[in-house]
DNA sequence: TCATCGATGGACACTCTTGTTCACCGACGA
DNA sequence: TCGTCGGTGAACAAGAGTGTCCATCGATGA
C-alpha cells in the first residue's frame, strides 16, 4: 500500500530531477527527463499524460518549493532575529540551496499562459514582498526603490550565485553572505 | 553582386531575430526561427547547414555584440568622463539595449562544449572586467570583493533591468539608473 | 528579347519525439 | 502454490522536426 504522502514524495523527488534537467537543457526531450529521473519513459507517461501536463506540474512544484523556501525563512526571522538584518540573512539562505528551481521559474517566459502558474507566481511574488516589507521596515533596505525591483534584483543575485557555485568559482557556504553584502552594500 | 558586407550585415539581421526567437523560446523550431527572421526555412538551410551550425553562429554572434558593446562603453567612458561613475553608466548604458544577446549568453549551460564559443565568451569577460577594473580605480567600486562577483552581478541586474522593460513594469529609460544605483549603493 | 545566375521556397525522405498498448516482474494475500 | 495488483519498460504508431532536392522567380548582362 502506498499512502499518499509517499505518493507526493515520488512526484517531488520526480519533479525535482525534471527541473534540474529541463534547466540544464531546455530542449532536453521525455526520454532524457525519465533518464534524469531514473525511471522509464513510459511509467513518466503513466504519471502525466503530456509533456504539456509535466511541465505545468514542474513549474507548480518549484513555484511551491521557491514560496516555501520564502515562508520558512519569513517564519524563523520573526521567531527570533538573527542580527538586525531584518531577516533577510535568512530569506537568502534559503533560497540559496534552491537554484534550480528558481533559475526555472525566473527563465519561464515572463507571461505564461497557464493561468494556474501565473497564480501561484503571484503568491510566491507576495510572500517575497511581504518578507522584503519586514527588512524595510527593520531598515535594512532602502525604501527609494519600487519594491518589485528589490524582489527582482534579490532573484537576480541568487541565481547568478547559485551559478557560481555551479561553476567552481564560489562556495557553496560563501554564497548566502555575498548575495546579502552585495543586497545592501552594492 | 553582394558585397561581403552586405553579407556579413544580413547575417546579423538574421542572427539577431533568431537570437530574440530562441530566447522566448529556447524549444523553436528551425522553422519558427526562420519565420521570426522573415525567411524561409529553407534560405535558412543554406545559410546554415544545421541546427547546431545556427546555434553556434547565434552564440558567437551575441557575443560579439556584447564584447562590441563593452568595448564601445570602454573607449566612450575614455575619451571623457561623464561623472565619475569610472565608465561604469556607459557600460550600463550600453549594454541595457542588447538584452537578447546577454540574456542567450547568459543563459547558455555555464560549460559550453564548443571551444570557438568558449574562447568568444573568455573575450567578453576580459573585457567586463577591464571595464570594471577602470571603474574600481576610480574608486567607485568596491575592491573587497572578487573581480568575476562584479562581472556576474552587472550581468544580472542589466537582465532582470531588460527583463522588467519586457514586461512593461520598468520604463526603458529608467533602465541603466536604477541598476547604476542598486550596483553602486545596493 | 533572351539566357544566365543566385536566391528562394514547396515538396519529399528520414529521424527523433511523443503518446499508447501490452506483456512482464516482484510483492502481497488467500 | 496460486491469483491479483501496482509498477515497469519494450515495442509500436502517429506526428513533428530536420535535412535535401528541384522547380520557380526576379535581376543582371548580352
Amino acid at each position: 500500500m502506498v499512502t499518499v504522502g509517499q505518493e507526493l514524495a515520488r512526484h517531488a523527488v520526480l519533479l525535482d530531477a525534471a527541473v534540474r534537467c529541463l534547466v540544464a537543457q531546455p530542449r532536453a526531450s521525455l526520454a532524457q527527463i525519465a533518464t534524469a529521473a531514473g525511471i522509464g519513459r513510459t511509467t513518466l507517461f503513466k504519471l502525466f499524460a503530456t509533456r504539456d501536463q509535466l511541465e505545468h506540474a514542474v513549474a507548480m512544484r518549484a513555484l511551491s518549493v521557491c514560496e516555501a523556501a520564502i515562508n520558512s525563512a519569513s517564519g524563523h526571522a520573526e521567531e527570533g532575529e538573527q542580527g538586525g538584518d531584518g531577516g533577510l540573512r535568512a530569506l537568502v539562505t534559503a533560497l540559496s540551496p534552491i537554484g534550480p528551481q528558481l533559475t526555472f521559474v525566473w527563465r519561464s517566459t515572463s507571461l505564461d499562459v497557464d493561468e494556474e502558474v501565473v497564480g501561484a507566481y503571484h503568491r510566491m511574488d507576495a510572500a517575497l514582498l511581504g518578507a522584503l516589507a519586514s527588512a524595510r521596515q527593520a531598515g535594512v533596505l532602502r525604501a527609494d526603490r519600487p519594491e518589485w525591483w528589490l524582489g527582482q534584483t534579490l532573484y537576480g543575485l541568487v541565481h547568478v550565485a547559485w551559478d557560481s557555485v555551479q561553476c567552481g568559482q564560489l562556495a557553496r557556504l560563501d554564497a548566502p553572505d555575498l548575495v546579502l553584502d552585495t543586497l545592501l552594500g552594492g
